[in-house]
DNA sequence: CCGGCCTGCTTGATTTCCCAAGCAATTGCC
DNA sequence: GGCAATTGCTTGGGAAATCAAGCAGGCCGG
């Protein structure tokens, strides 16, 4: 079975992509097996140009439809979190009444370090330092 | 000024036109005036497919517009409502309010001591899934 | 009666969503 | 090497959303 090559790095697909793709590679999953979890509600070519950024708003309907696969496949101790309001609102739909109050304190971090191998950890950490040095450079 | 018949009796109209109907006879506007105070976003003829249920489901935004003018404009003690959530559904796009309780809350693992802003978290976290993809296949 | 003015509604065209089908690259196995 | 399987991605087109422009008819003051 080949992976073939990702192709694109994370920050060169749109916000929603991003979030969609980490998603769904801490769920697993291949984005023909996203279409079949979803009982080919969610079509693998769709998915595909969601995570590119080629559509940067798909339907509520969609969202709903992907929010329910990864938030059942995914692991407990993922690196992410399923949200489908996080979804509406990286689309653009805004998803309402909740914009103001919501998540003041709730979203500190949801890094596990015991999770992290060590060669991860330092990865991460220089491209902390990098992502840091690139904004202050600003 | 003309009062131009209403043509359609109520029931005729789809059921998320109905309520934006009632909500727009409430607020006492035509649908040029609507138009007017959604600052064009929504055009009159739109608004008119949309009430005779022509169109069943608009996008979000369409709705978000809407319910910010009637949510504004309606009188106090107006007999109707003026609720996004209500609209969202009516036009299919089911806004879960139910499913709060999915994730449970997640542990907060400090990330080897530093301060990460939630830019920088989201960042990390893609990347982190990016590299455990990188290796994973490898 | 008659031209304006207002109403809700329709239509033609443009944009966007969405998918079936196919392509290109990669990996495992012989 | 060659072939089959699998993966992410692209393409062509149908369907739906959206609006600018226009239509038909009711209400006025002249």
């Amino acid at each position: 079975m080949g992976v073939p090559t990702p192709i694109l790095s994370p920050s060169e697909r749109g916000p929603l992509g991003q979030y969609l793709w980490s998603l769904r590679k801490a769920a697993q999953m291949t984005q023909r097996e996203v279409e079949e979890a979803s009982e080919r509600k969610v079509s693998n070519a769709y998915l595909s140009q969601i995570e590119t950024g080629a559509i940067p708003s798909p339907s509520p309907a969609i969202l709903q439809e992907l929010s329910k696969v990864y938030g059942a496949r995914l692991p407990a101790n993922a690196p992410v979190t399923c949200s489908y309001e996080r979804m509406m609102e990286l689309a653009g739909h805004l998803c309402p009444a909740r914009e103001a109050a919501a998540q003041p304190t709730q979203r500190l971090t949801s890094f596990a370090g015991e999770q992290l191998t060590p060669e991860e950890e330092d990865e991460l950490l220089k491209y902390l330092a990098f992502i840091r040095m690139r904004k202050g450079k600003k």
